[in-house]
DNA sequence: CTCATTATTCAAAGCGCTTTGAGTCAGACT
DNA sequence: AGTCTGACTCAAAGCGCTTTGAATAATGAG
């Protein structure tokens, strides 16, 4: 069923129909009736290659995801962001879609999108430091939304991001305060902006107690669980083994946690862990009382909020970048205490 | 830059430049080969709509996933799932998008999407048992895979599946062979297709060999750590606690072995674990030692092969159904031991 | 009763591509 | 020289929609 047939059954113009459907002024109320009940009746509804290419609209959002990280599309942080974000599309109208791109070359992958027209604008996951897609988006004029920033790109440009240096600055200064000194950080990779952040807001809490960095506490990998087990074995064999430990996922966290009872001492006693929480629908932080100590700030909420800025952004292109900074919140949880005497 | 000013500068018709581009015999070498260069100077990338609208073809698949629950999109299973999928898509050159779709009315989502003609084919995650999905897309023609499969339908359909009743047969066997007749169930919800084989194959094995099923020791519900926390310790409370536990995923046995632990027993030892492990790729379990015995199956390998058989569907729809049974490897780690003496 | 005005409706063009059916042209064959 | 091929190339139609500009019908004013 097409607009044709469905415009020659009720015995009117393709225009007309057209018109009644998309809620044009100048169909009247009776006629508009009409159509909309056949419509519905007939399962109508408009070709959508064919009002795209009408109209210019693709109706469609695209996310880019490089193979080249194996982990990024599986990581469950991505799949929490992408489901608050589809969530927010839906409401606007707008699919979504994915572009799976060969190793590095994302860049082409967004110039594809915008030569074949596929998409009315991007979301920007897992920015670098420095990341050269963002200067690149800037420049072709596709409408993007950034989730997280990218230091060292001067440019503006629109973004959603968590206060990761202020979170971290702040579980440090709270694990000083309960009189920790050797602090553990198990960072992402941190060539991710988000690590470097994180990094910087540790260290600065260090630096501002007074609290000596020890470059042998700090590690930075990819966020798994089998990561947070093996850095917490070699540090605890270590002549000072830290008496804290700040990670960056709860995923690791569970790792640190596992190995820390693997060597028969007790989290949250013998040692205090904070870790982020990105609250995780399928992985939260225990039920009332938090499991971890943790830096939470909803990942799931944040996809929402870019999707409704790119939506925003599609609608008047003209209009100057939008930013979001969400703060995590710090919950105290059971993973955390004074440090021991020694 | 599209065709008709591609083809200007060239001095050729829209014509010949798109049967060249297209790889069509009836142009010359020479043509080609400068039409080849012209396109990739210019960046010409045929727009996709109109493109669509020519052809048919959306080159596009989608996935439909339900709101209503929450967890669908957000399973790190899911996750996996589709990226394996949209990596064999790319391969075929399709892209691949999500619907997301109002509580339960999932069908009116797939009619819409072929009324629409915005995909090629779908694939259907996670079904249930009965799902009148499979008749409704039998019906509607649109090509489709489903990853599972639907106890009590019986028109034939395409689909991927892990044999998942062998594997929690072996399992428990396992678990018998060892000594263990207290042995307790964490299934995922069992209105999904694929917690009712588990179960199956669970009961299967304790009547084959003659162990009472207890009732009791068996509960469903979302795959959650906190589920595999708080049913464990629950069950750990009895006055005749398992001695062994099966769990339908790593995320949940993580939360049985946090149950176990935090009640002073030792997994491997005093209880023993077998968790299904769908190797996803960012909570791999453990690294050259497995952490917990196991029946894993890559659910990554599932959704490329799924997506293989989706396109080849898609090529030629008028072959029948086809389908591929995946079988579980049973690794195993040191959650297990014989069965405690008392 | 005429004419301007408003309210509806319509035919046709256009979005950018593929594909059909029809040339054109050189060379091969009578 | 005339015809037939085969190799290329092209103009135009069509995919299903929106939208422009025009036509028609209904209404009200003079």
């Amino acid at each position: 069923m097409n607009l044709k047939t469905l415009a020659e059954q009720l015995g009117l113009s393709q225009t007309t129909v057209s018109r009644a459907l998309n809620g044009y002024p100048e169909v009247s109320e009776a006629t508009r009736l009409r159509v909309e009940q056949a419509a519905e009746q007939f399962g109508y509804r408009p070709n959508s290659r064919a009002k795209g290419l009408a109209t210019g609209r693709a109706m469609m959002i695209g996310h880019v995801i490089p193979t080249s990280n194996k982990h990024e599309m599986v990581n469950p942080v991505f799949g929490d962001f992408v489901a608050g974000a589809s969530e927010a599309y839906a409401k606007f109208g707008y699919d979504m879609m994915f572009a799976r791109v060969r190793d590095g070359n994302t860049e082409q992958a967004y110039r594809e999108l915008l030569a074949k027209r596929a998409v009315d604008g991007v979301v920007l996951q897992g920015p670098l430091i420095n990341d050269s897609r963002i200067a690149l988006l800037n420049k072709m004029g596709l409408p993007f939304v950034v989730h997280g920033r990218s230091t060292g790109v001067s440019a503006p440009y629109s973004w959603v991001d968590v206060n990761n240096k202020r979170a971290f600055q702040r579980a440090t200064e709270f694990l000083i305060d309960l009189g920790h000194r050797r602090i553990a950080l198990l960072n992402g990779l941190e060539t991710m902006d988000f690590a470097q952040r994180r990094r910087d807001g540790y260290v600065t809490a260090m630096e501002d107690r007074g609290v000596p960095v020890d470059p042998a506490l700090m590690r930075a990998q990819e966020m798994t669980e089998v990561f947070g087990h093996q850095e917490t074995m070699a540090m605890l064999a270590m002549d000072h083994p830290p008496t804290a430990i700040l990670t960056s996922s709860m995923i690791t966290a569970i790792g640190v946690r596992r190995a820390i009872e693997e060597s028969g001492l007790k989290m949250g006693r013998d040692i205090s862990v904070i870790t982020h929480d990105d609250d995780l629908s399928y992985l939260k932080n225990g039920r009332d009382v938090p499991i971890f100590t943790a830096l939470r700030s909803s990942v799931r909420n944040a996809g929402e909020i870019a999707a409704a800025m790119l939506a925003e952004l599609i609608d008047s292109p003209d209009q100057p970048p939008m930013n979001r900074m969400l703060e995590a919140e710090l919950v105290v949880g059971s993973s955390t205490a004074p440090a021991p005497r020694d």
